[in-house]
DNA sequence: GTGAAAGCGCTAACAG
DNA sequence: CTGTTAGCGCTTTCAC
């Protein structure tokens, strides 16, 4: 059924190791050997058994990408920017996703440890302690978290919404809730902190809301907490969330942006068709994608990439309604 | 560094085999040695290698998923039902991207093969007759293509287009446009042909536009070649092209659906949330998902899966704009 | 330049 | 119940 390096050794008269030589180090066998053995190989539609090569070589040309939610769209461009740094470096990426949970992202990372030459972490939800632990025993780099002494490509998240928050104060915003997500969130907490340091500024107040599961209807199910705060502005955890809250806005007459601005994260795809356009934090993921993959790749000191975000103001944000 | 099974098995003074039986065929030993070899092994944080295991199982107890671009919101929620019933079969699955390109598809399979037990392609790019050479060397399930004498799960897009078709003819439209993606897709195919025949039998014109690249961008390369023909309707490969063409009409000022109605396929997250909302015909995506799975563990006769699919109006279709 | 032999980490008969 | 042995598919010394 599958063919095997014996197979090509047989059929074409010459040892086992030529075969391999004639793959793997071509210089060290006659031209004409190689040409006949690839050849034969070629006929017998060979191909290594990458598994069983990594297992002298201890190199799988493979590298992982674990994720959360691939469903969540953040995370496709940066696994996508990844994939192609990757290939431009001549390996593989897996992906997987935990679906945000912590026991699943275990089973990921043990089931790639062996099959891959390294490990991306997005976002991950195990502790640090256990990040630490695994990166021990595969490179691993993490991105939007930051873990002293390991390789780490951070979003700054604060930087944008600081200027969101102050944008909002301008705007006459007094009372702003924020919608939490995971409680395990890096980039989450960041965030807050930044928009309720940046609120405290400028005499603002805020509020939090949630945690609640970073998706469409994890914001949906916050609406109403948000409006019971008589806030006139809110900022969601991802732009899923925010979708969510426009939504339950929309199905409870809630106009937004006269009533209600709503501020998203991470910029997807949807927020530029929404209706209203969505007011969100954009994420550089694509240079995060790449960055990651060079950190593992270099597998140099444990560097730590950060890259600058900025809000981009649409139509779901506006003055803020007269008292 | 990497704790091995004899490193195991010297610390605790027994045999490897023991040591592997305990974890895989722990009623073969000895409770007590089991016991203790365990607490071993724990102590020294020893992982069982999952690529050497498969190298005498032959099974991995990794699926893999591969998908021409995970950045179309099509694919993720078809990914994560495989993923949940992977799961639920105690397997892991991994996922490989294509972005679209058949080379890339070629190398994605083969960097799979022999990491995993089987593999899942879904929209594939491929040749038939690549894929068929593949099948003999790996289980293959394929989604979204007939294949005969191979495991296959279809969404009869036809079926929704159909009723699509027929609204568009009742709403008064005399002329419409498709919006082809890739020439290799099969369902593509399948939907334009279904389209063409219903619109025939409605007495209504089609015309075709394309082939582009199935992203926003290639909806939006489309639109003036649509606005060309003068056609009062216009069905997309998918969503994706139908939100280029939203976009690029809007640009236009071309009034959605007062002068034309944009019809999509897949139901999106987005296309609940653009302006207008988007019709589009429904994929039943998570069931497709799972049967992919089962198909693929079943391991059975070469079974096809047929699902249906429905079109969803929402505020992109109207009354055909009167002559 | 090529073959022989050992070994990567693990499992699977086969004895005992 | 456990140790011995062989082998999964491939690479890598080490001789010749």
């Amino acid at each position: 059924m599958v063919v095997t390096l014996k197979d090509v050794a047989r059929a074409s008269g010459v040892h086992t190791s030529t075969v391999s030589r004639a793959f793997s180090a071509s210089h060290l066998v006659n031209p004409e050997t190689r040409i006949r053995v690839l050849a034969v190989a070629n006929e017998l539609g060979y191909r290594p058994n990458r598994a069983a090569r990594a297992l002298s070589t201890r190199r799988t040309g493979n590298l992982g990408v674990i994720v959360a939610d691939i469903a969540n769209p953040f995370f496709p461009p940066l696994i996508k920017a990844a994939q192609d740094q990757a290939r431009a470096r001549d390996h593989h990426v897996f992906i997987a996703d935990t679906d945000e949970r912590i026991d699943v992202e275990e089973e990921a990372v043990r089931s790639m440890v062996g099959q891959v030459d390294g490990l991306i972490l997005v976002s991950p939800r195990l502790s640090d302690r256990r990040i630490r632990e695994l990166a021990d025993e595969v490179p691993l780099v993490v991105v939007n978290r930051r873990l002293r002494r390991l390789p780490c490509v951070l979003m700054d998240v604060g930087e944008g919404i600081r200027l969101a928050v102050g944008r909002l104060a301008d705007l006459g915003h007094r009372e702003i809730a924020t919608v939490l997500g995971p409680p395990a969130s890096w980039t989450g907490r960041a965030a807050v902190r930044a928009a309720e340091e940046t609120a405290r500024e400028h005499g603002v107040r805020t509020y939090r809301v949630g945690p609640h599961q970073p998706t469409e209807e994890g914001g949906a199910a916050a609406f109403d907490a948000v409006l019971d705060l008589g806030v006139t502005a809110v900022l969601a955890h991802n732009d899923l969330m925010a979708l969510g809250l426009l939504r339950a806005a929309r199905e409870r007459g809630v106009a937004v942006p006269e009533r209600l601005s709503v501020v998203g994260t991470d910029d997807t795809l949807t927020a530029r068709h929404t209706r209203p356009a969505l007011t969100t934090v954009a994420m550089p993921v694509d240079a995060a994608g790449r960055a990651a993959v060079d950190l593992l790749l270099r597998g140099a000191d444990p560097e730590v990439v950060t890259l600058g975000t900025r809000p981009i103001e649409r139509d779901s944000t506006g003055p803020a309604p007269r008292g």
